[in-house]
DNA sequence: CTGATACGGTAGCGAGTCGAAACCATATTT
DNA sequence: AAATATGGTTTCGACTCGCTACCGTATCAG
């Protein structure tokens, strides 16, 4: 009766926008932009790979000169801090000061969000869940943009035993919690050439 | 095992970005913002009573001043006519221009992500529609911003006989296709207050 | 080792966004 | 008739954003 992918298109945006409002309320008490929070939030859950002005800009999706923009601001505010890779000496890595740490547990920019889907059953959330990652997924290979996931699902994720892992591209092993943050090197397990063509 | 709501959370406003980097490529051929486009498909959506300038602020999530500018730019561009109302010469009205409706025929802005979704199941896109829907309307009514809906579901929606609708509010009759339409004026049905306090 | 080329990041430009506040014209209330 | 509310517009300053040019480091070819 609807016309139902475009009716979650709608609402999709919708959210956005919506929480994107709620970035800007948050960071207006600081000067800050949306994009600003936004940057903030990311930075707070990326893992070690994703950490640079390179995979923020991807993805927020802006271009890399105004993430540098960006960063310059948040650097100046003292909410992030910026130091060189050792053995890249071109790339820049980033993380949250002591003070951006403190601003978003200050300021929660998710609070609003889970106050709202706190009364949607678990199981729904799981099949919502599911299905966005699906078009995610498909949006993501139509657009060649970096794929962003965490380790779970990701074809380089590599489990030495119960409680250690390590990252087969990377070389690295990985603690924990540092499999569960965002990675942008992702790649999803199942692949390679899907035949599915339907055309 | 996931922390869903957040989860769910990051995946809307990744898909958010992905939409909004979309809205960027269609524009930037006519030179236009990704809110611009945003602001297009919204008056192609519209009702009636919802193809003011303060509706379209309210349901991108700018200031109305903001909004006015674009206006201009889109009014300029030919894409958009404005026009008094007859009852109220306060506000403005607005509509698509032929061009206007020419330049979403032509890009679809929403081709993509008809494409990403055409292989998940259309019980589980009902799925995900409910899920988020519930989330709207929490996050709406949380935020007291204006709920934007379709007459289904809204409290003022009545059916007065087969094809013939009417919106109690304002007291009007509309056509079938009209029903369908996004309208900031829209309440919930059921929403006196909701018993439902879960904590 | 040396040049060419690729790549991560920065800098500057110009058009435009954005919130805030002031403002205008038209309702509405008192 | 005056006070107030409301829908839109204007102006301002800080910032975004794509673009192009640029810098320094890495990598590759000879």
């Amino acid at each position: 009766m609807d016309k139902n992918p475009l009716v979650l298109l709608e609402l999709v945006e919708r959210l956005g926008n919506l929480m994107r409002a709620e970035s800007r309320r948050v960071g207006s008490e600081e000067q800050l932009q949306p994009v600003h929070v936004e940057a903030l939030v990311y930075l707070s859950k990326a893992n070690r790979y994703s950490n640079t002005p390179q995979a923020l800009a991807e993805y927020v999706g802006i271009t890399k000169g105004t993430v540098s923009q960006s960063l310059l601001l948040l650097d100046r505010r003292g909410l992030i801090e910026r130091y060189q890779d050792d053995l890249d000496r071109r790339v820049v890595r980033l993380r949250l000061s002591q003070t951006g740490e403190q601003f978003l547990y200050d300021n929660q920019p998710q609070h609003s969000w889970q106050q709202a889907t706190r009364n949607i059953s678990p199981n729904r959330i799981r099949n919502a869940v599911s299905a966005l990652r699906e078009a995610l997924t498909t949006l993501q290979q139509d657009n060649e943009g970096s794929p962003f996931g965490s380790c779970q699902g990701c074809q380089h994720f590599e489990r030495l035993s119960a409680r250690a892992y390590r990252c087969g591209l990377m070389g690295d092993r990985l603690s924990g919690p540092e499999t569960r943050r965002i990675c942008w090197l992702y790649e999803e397990k199942g692949s390679g050439v899907e035949d599915e063509e339907e055309e």
